[in-house]
DNA sequence: CACTTAACGCAAGTAGCCTTGCGTTAAGGT
DNA sequence: ACCTTAACGCAAGGCTACTTGCGTTAAGTG
């Protein structure tokens, strides 16, 4: 099991190599939310970042590692995560940005992009991590809740949050139903308090 | 606005053609099931099919529509409604057996062909009866438990099956995370009595 | 049974995706 | 400034999905 020490195959991270990275990376995320998933080539990709496919091809591989990629180095910044002091508010108002983002032709591409590659499972497991982290970030919706008495000790948050998003990104990815405008409210009320209603 | 009266185009339905058809449906399903959708072409379904490449382009075109007919066709039956009298007993029951469906590799490959197919609006709709369908018939778990008085009138059924179901769904589509035993009956109790518990 | 033609099989051809070999450019060390 | 070689561009080739033209089979009709 010959780790990396038998070849130090010293990289070059500077120059060149990152102008051409950073190229490919932002064209494939033009390409993704102007022509979808379906019609997303490598030869679009390269056209577009003025560079030869080949050197796409031979760096990446595959479509669906590209686009991984693509998504894990550009879009760094997620669902903002509001803090009102309410958890009501707060699920609505953070299912509300996840819907709008969703419904947008990058955040479509996202998830069916994701949809795509999950038969790979290294692939299937860096988009869950890529997922995870993202609704980490929300579960301090949950947590503050539980801090202020508004929601019982030992709440689920994964569970919490899986239930807020889980019926918007499946009517993203499996439907061409759009999202009412008061269904993450609907969402929030239902998941805070479940149908039998409070009381 | 010519609907159909222009030109007759005598169909046949008997013999031969409905053999073909059959052959090539019941095929595409196996396919479908043991390759994924990924490696689900033509060429595989129309050998096992005994039946021509060419045959199967002309009648269906594309993948995706050929793999939507064969749902259409193949799968009349759905998923198990169970009527035990109590409404959470029934949710998690039903919960459970989607998400057993959804472990199988036909139940993971029709979940993955749906999403990749709505890029196209006909399909897309097509797909969408098609769930909506089969989640009417669930829907008459809370509609009985609305009747005896389980549920409050005017309760959203759609709603209620949406947050039962999706969080399966979208772990089937979009993650390599295994669906834990108790997850079914997890969310039937919080869809039922919501994260602030009952009381 | 004879006739029309929808539906199928066969084979050749096209197009897009991906790979490979080789020469060239430029990054990083001496 | 010089050398080594990682990374890129170019061009040719292979592979698979898909199409098209034409002859053949058999379903439906009188």
């Amino acid at each position: 099991m010959t780790e990396e020490d038998a070849e130090p195959i010293r990289r070059r991270p500077g120059g060149r190599a990152a102008r051409v990275r950073q190229a490919v990376l932002a064209a494939a995320l033009e390409v993704l939310a102007e022509e979808g998933v379906a019609r997303f080539g490598i030869a679009a990709v390269a056209a577009r970042a003025g560079v030869n496919e080949t050197t796409v091809y031979r760096r990446w591989g595959t479509r669906e590692k590209l686009v991984l990629d693509a998504m894990l180095a550009g879009s760094t910044e997620g669902i903002p995560v509001p803090d009102t002091g309410d958890v009501r508010t707060d699920l609505a108002a953070f299912a509300r940005a996840l819907a709008d983002y969703l419904a947008t032709p990058a955040g479509r591409a996202v998830a069916r992009a994701a949809a795509l590659s999950s038969d790979d499972p290294g692939l299937a497991e860096a988009w869950e991590t890529f997922w995870q982290s993202r609704l980490e970030l929300a579960g301090a919706i949950v947590e503050r809740a539980v801090e202020r008495g508004e929601l019982p000790a030992g709440t689920d948050t994964g569970l919490a949050l899986e239930l807020l998003c889980s019926p918007l990104q499946t009517r993203a990815l499996l439907g061409h139903r759009p999202i009412e405008p008061d269904l993450p409210e609907r969402l929030a009320d239902t998941v805070l308090d479940g149908l039998r209603g409070r009381g």
